[in-house]
DNA sequence: GTCTATAACGAGATAGAC
DNA sequence: GTCTATCTCGTTATAGAC
């Protein structure tokens, strides 16, 4: 507390040890996927001693929780990169835009596209905090449509079974009140659906299926964004 | 070669024994996950000695393999069970009763689902032998299409951008040659889809998102039928 | 031939004493 | 923070029971 310069070296000093625990972390979880992710490793590889670990992550969990937001960050910075730049197309451009964006990044990324949107790890449970990185790529989804849907650009969609009704009104309440629930629901599913054809893709399930996958993903997103009333 | 009875009761118990290594493996499965797997836990479980275990299966991939093919063959049976019932109905209501199925038996088994369908094992890759009963869910749909197709009632999907053509040509010369490479294309991604509603159903991404979940699984497989060209 | 058990390897994780 | 003793693991060689 004596002068400015020694806490801020100190900061300096935490994050960039922080940063090196998370780098080391994901070269593990590349090796060995997140189950076997082990506090213990992680320091052997630093040179540190395991109980040093615990002043920067309090659990093994911590540290997990701390890649998967750092995933989600940056698959959202990066989806939201590629929205930006198609900011002046149409809606059917920029559904398209993100939803490469998202394969391409998955495709640079693969293990931290497993360990947030693969198999749950045995024994973790993700915390809420992770909850706003998680959304930043269907939040882009929503200001999509929203857009088009002010703009008078948005197909109307058949009307919901009677069955969906009320749960299709929650969700619009919850996620989008100003678009029409029929299109919330839609709207959901197609995110869902994205994210079967890029695991389909990334975890082998196309192998000798879809050989020229570039091509067939760049269509079936666009007849995704053409199912949720775009274009 | 005496007698049948002693040969019989051999390969009996051999069955037996199998059949117990592959229930005690699931049981690991489902409370450590694929990754930690471990034949000596199997076999202290059974009160076997690991060695032992090499009678049975040749490696720990070999284990991981068995359970693997299980899997898929749980799943397609359980498909093509409901497939059966709705053998008279419409190609729609045969497509949703798959693809519910898929669903039910997921919802059940959500480890085994996490086993073919999520994250690849670190160290390991699935054999060719794993291909036949991986792929009993898809002949299902392509067999529903097929059907509809003959009976001329499929809807014609529009054509397909230049880029795609030779691989969906590809793609039906390899899966179904009788169908539309448009319609081969289409029901490719929608099995990939099909996947994805599932995945994050099973997976949790749907939490705080889907509530109702059924309803909502319905209507968008009904939409994924439509996208095929299906009613 | 078919199976199980013992023992061991090399590698890695772990718990506790210091 | 270090060291050590003791665990785990997959896998193999070998010996003997049925």
């Amino acid at each position: 507390m004596s002068s400015s310069t020694p806490q801020g070296a100190r900061a300096r000093a935490r994050m960039e040890i922080t940063a090196a625990i998370k780098d080391e972390a994901r070269r593990q979880l590349a090796a060995e996927g997140a189950a076997k992710l082990s506090l213990r490793a992680v320091a052997r590889q630093l040179g540190m001693v395991s109980s040093a670990l615990y002043r920067y992550f309090p659990s093994r969990d911590d540290l997990l929780t701390a890649l998967i937001i750092d995933a989600y960050d940056s698959l959202g910075e990066s989806a939201e990169a590629a929205h930006g730049k198609a900011a002046d197309a149409g809606p059917v451009r920029r559904w398209t835009a993100v939803a490469e964006a998202v394969r391409d990044w998955a495709l640079q990324h693969p293990h931290e596209y497993a360990l947030i949107y693969g198999s749950p790890v045995p024994g973790y449970t993700a915390p809420d905090t992770t909850v706003p990185a998680a959304s930043r790529v269907g939040l882009l989804f929503i200001g999509i449509v929203r857009d088009a849907h002010h703009a008078s650009a948005l197909t109307e969609l058949a009307p919901l079974p009677a069955e969906l009704r009320a749960e299709a009104e929650r969700m619009a309440a919850d996620l989008a009140p100003d678009l029409p629930p029929a299109t919330v629901a839609a709207l959901v599913a197609a995110w869902a659906e994205l994210f079967g054809l890029v695991g389909f893709e990334l975890f082998g399930q196309f192998h000798r299926v879809v050989e020229d996958r570039e091509p067939f993903f760049r269509q079936a997103v666009t007849r995704l964004a053409q199912g949720v009333g775009l274009g």
